[in-house]
DNA sequence: GTCTATAGCAGGATAGAC
DNA sequence: GTCTATCCTGCTATAGAC
């Protein structure tokens, strides 16, 4: 893999590489000879700027993925923000187009969800930074959203199952892109993602009870 | 990790450990000498009975992985059996009740569960056998199923996103299953197991447009 | 800060005794 | 079929020149 030259310094090289590769292969799979030939770096770099592999790899989740959190949760704020009542059909669009469409790459949002899924099939100790940094609040935050503004009023645990539910969607829509283009007998093109999109609103919003046309505006 | 003593043949031993290694860790990460070490073999068994590390991942999918789906499938046609007419919420009860409770222990389904999400989101070699020999299948059938007895008639693609969407929420809750519970602030015990089961059911028969206590029966 | 060279070790695979 | 001993490769990490 011949790298289109990036020209960041070289620890901002290695984060990128980095990522790009334990996002597709895992911690174990890479190798720091294989991040460092992909940054255009020599072996020793990581340790200079790192400390050691283990240390990269926690690094890429604070310096690239939590930041990364953070702008999805600020466009899905954005979305909100040109709405005088915060329907759950408004929230629930704002959510799914955050996730799906918001600010990032097409590369970006797959790197993003695999790392998530990663951490959260087997719990290590970037976990904490996923979960306290940004998936707990947020999701305690569109509880509280929704939980005002669903008109029959549930509990919060309920809601919190739901609000899980979209993200395990999103989450595998993204993680195990190639696999639903297999299964699905189409290739993974512009079309289909806006396919898809316009699916997990429907589905999302149909899961939490309520009617997909009902105030969105 | 000392050892239930399992009084199965080296082999069967071998493949039920290696099972258990590379679901928790993926392939990578699993040395075979921490097989052989867990298995109560000599280093030099998995060379000898399936010809190198690779070809072991392999055969558990094929020997151990692809039974299992197989028993899932068929607790869930024995579900069907007893109804005398396939309204869609029989065969979403179903289908949920086959992914989250039946037949299998509750490690099975989750070793089931993240070998299946490590050959979705990076397919390799196995991942042929997952999606020909079972999930494609399946997901025909199902989709079939709901077809011909949804009340307004959808396309094809709309109702295999909807099954893939289920699916992709059962994975989710049995593969995540720590993170899903410290985000969930609870202790992943039987009872929040049976929560998660009301809860699938729920959201996945609201999300493909039906009411729940339709026609159970 | 960057690089080469290498220590030190763990990995998969194999040879060959039993 | 099973086991020990061993080969060789590739890994992370570090020392030390520049």
């Amino acid at each position: 893999m011949t790298r289109k030259e990036n020209n960041g310094f070289p620890r901002e090289r290695l984060l990128d590489e980095a990522e790009a590769l334990f996002a597709r292969k895992g911690f174990e799979a890479v190798s720091v000879r294989e991040i460092t030939r992909a940054a255009d770096c020599n072996l020793a770099s990581v340790n200079y700027h790192f400390g050691g592999k283990k240390n990269l790899y926690l690094e890429v989740f604070r310096a690239r993925w939590l930041p990364r959190a953070l702008r999805i949760q600020e466009c899905f704020k954005t979305s909100l923000a040109s709405h005088v009542r915060l329907s759950p059909a408004v929230v629930v669009q704002a959510l799914a187009e955050a996730f799906l469409k918001g600010g990032l790459t097409d590369d970006e949002r797959m790197r993003h969800s695999q790392l998530m899924a990663r951490e959260m099939a087997r719990p290590g100790e970037a976990f904490d930074m996923v979960s306290e940094g940004a998936m707990r609040p947020f999701i305690r935050e569109l509880v509280d959203m929704l939980q005002s503004s669903m008109p029959g009023g549930r509990d919060d645990e309920s809601l919190m199952l739901d609000v899980l539910s979209i993200l395990a969607v999103v989450l595998f829509f993204n993680f195990a892109r190639s696999a639903v283009a297999r299964l699905a007998g189409s290739v993974y093109d512009s079309a289909f993602k806006d396919r898809l999109v316009e699916h997990i609103m429907e589905f999302a919003l149909k899961g939490l009870g309520v009617g997909k046309g009902e105030d969105l505006l």
